[in-house]
DNA sequence: TCTAGTCTTCTTGTATACCAGTCTTGCAGT
DNA sequence: ACTGCAAGACTGGTATACAAGAAGACTAGA
């Protein structure tokens, strides 16, 4: 279990979902492993109840199974639920970007930029979590002007999923791809252009689909 | 608050937050009102813990407004949230309408047609809570059967919006629409015409988007 | 040595106690 | 009568205590 450093303003149980997520991302709570609300609260320094609230959430996504009176564990990696969760992304993400094209902002604009030349500065393997963490504010925003937060909110649940396929991808070579990816697409949304906005949406999204039969190879022990 | 008969095998969390929603959803927890962990608690007659779990989760789609050591509310109707909900249900409606086109068997059309039979004998404007769970159990279905269960429960959450939007609008001319939508949906994917299933439940999500307006001018009180 | 049964221990579920704010209310002083 | 302050009655956040059930270890008996 990695420690996180706790935010300003955080409550307890926040900070436990936002640690044990990340976790769970990274692999440190690695697929198949159990849990305890005890030993997990122990270790970041809590009680058991907001771990309890955390571990709760997360059971609602199935990225937790919570077996009463017998041990929870972090689910090996289903292969159903990562489509799933690739299937949902897709299309709103799609729709989102379509809608962006008339929506955004000069403004809007410059902030993706911005951060993208950021993605740029962590391009090395040493940064994946940055990157990651760049790459989910890229795709928050483009919601975000969409006048979308909830929905994204309520995606990013799901995409714990995918987003722990993605964190065993992450090779220096195809982030070079993804930043590009991001690059070609404000570029797209600049000029107005809902059709190519989302075709490179789609395009972008289908970049992971391609990974989950060769990690299964590599790490048989974390799939189902 | 109207109490729910508790289920079998269901804990008390469980049992806690389906009450609070179908209390929300019914308006008898009406918008702009106030609610209070211990209250509620001693209504349903459980301690706080498991009351304040299924709070914890409403508030994470915004259906409760938790302000610490302040008073929690039950927002009043906020037509941008409704709209992010009409939003994302149509996307992945429309879009689990054309999978089932190729998905559904026999048995799946079948049990989908034995679904609009109960509708059809609750069709009295007496009857609404009914129909409207039916309701909800077709639309499971039809996610079931394209293989996006999870998808479908998740989109409930932020469904809770439009649902109470949608038991305030419910009359019986409206339902009779309803239900015929419901039967030409399942013409339509026993057909295998994934376009005209689209576009049937297109049409049916459609129907609710008329009603904010005229609904604003009857309860005002209940709108932003 | 193997098996059956019991007891300890660990799990999550639930209730309760306590804490730290905030809002209200009532009293005292002017 | 009005104003200001203080006490107390709430709020939700957190910690802890207790309960129920499952699993595993250990012991007794064959």
């Amino acid at each position: 279990m990695k420690l996180l450093e706790r935010l300003p303003r955080e409550n307890s149980g926040e900070y436990a979902l936002r640690t044990i997520k990340e976790n769970i991302i990274s692999l440190e709570l690695a697929p198949g492993s159990q849990i305890s609300e005890s030993v997990l609260a122990t270790e970041m320094g809590l009680s058991r109840t907001p771990v309890r609230e955390a571990l709760l959430e997360l059971s609602k996504v199935k990225i937790v199974d919570i077996r009463p009176q017998k041990k929870s564990t972090i689910p090996l990696i289903d292969e159903e639920m990562v489509e799933e969760s690739r299937f949902m992304r897709s299309l709103l993400e799609c729709a989102v970007a379509e809608l962006d094209c008339a929506l955004a902002t000069p403004a809007d604009l410059e902030r993706l930029r911005e951060n993208i030349r950021l993605q740029n500065l962590y391009l090395d393997d040493f940064y994946s979590t940055q990157l990651l963490t760049l790459d989910n504010e890229f795709h928050g925003m483009l919601f975000g002007i969409a006048k979308k937060s909830q929905v994204f909110a309520l995606m990013q649940n799901i995409s714990i999923h995918f987003d722990r396929v993605r964190s065993m991808a992450l090779s220096s070579v195809k982030n070079l791809k993804i930043v590009q990816d991001h690059v070609n697409l404000v570029d797209a949304i600049e000029r107005r252009d809902p059709a190519s906005a989302k075709a490179l949406m789609e395009e972008h999204l289908n970049r992971y689909k391609i990974d989950t039969a060769a990690l299964r190879a590599e790490y048989p022990q974390f799939f189902r």
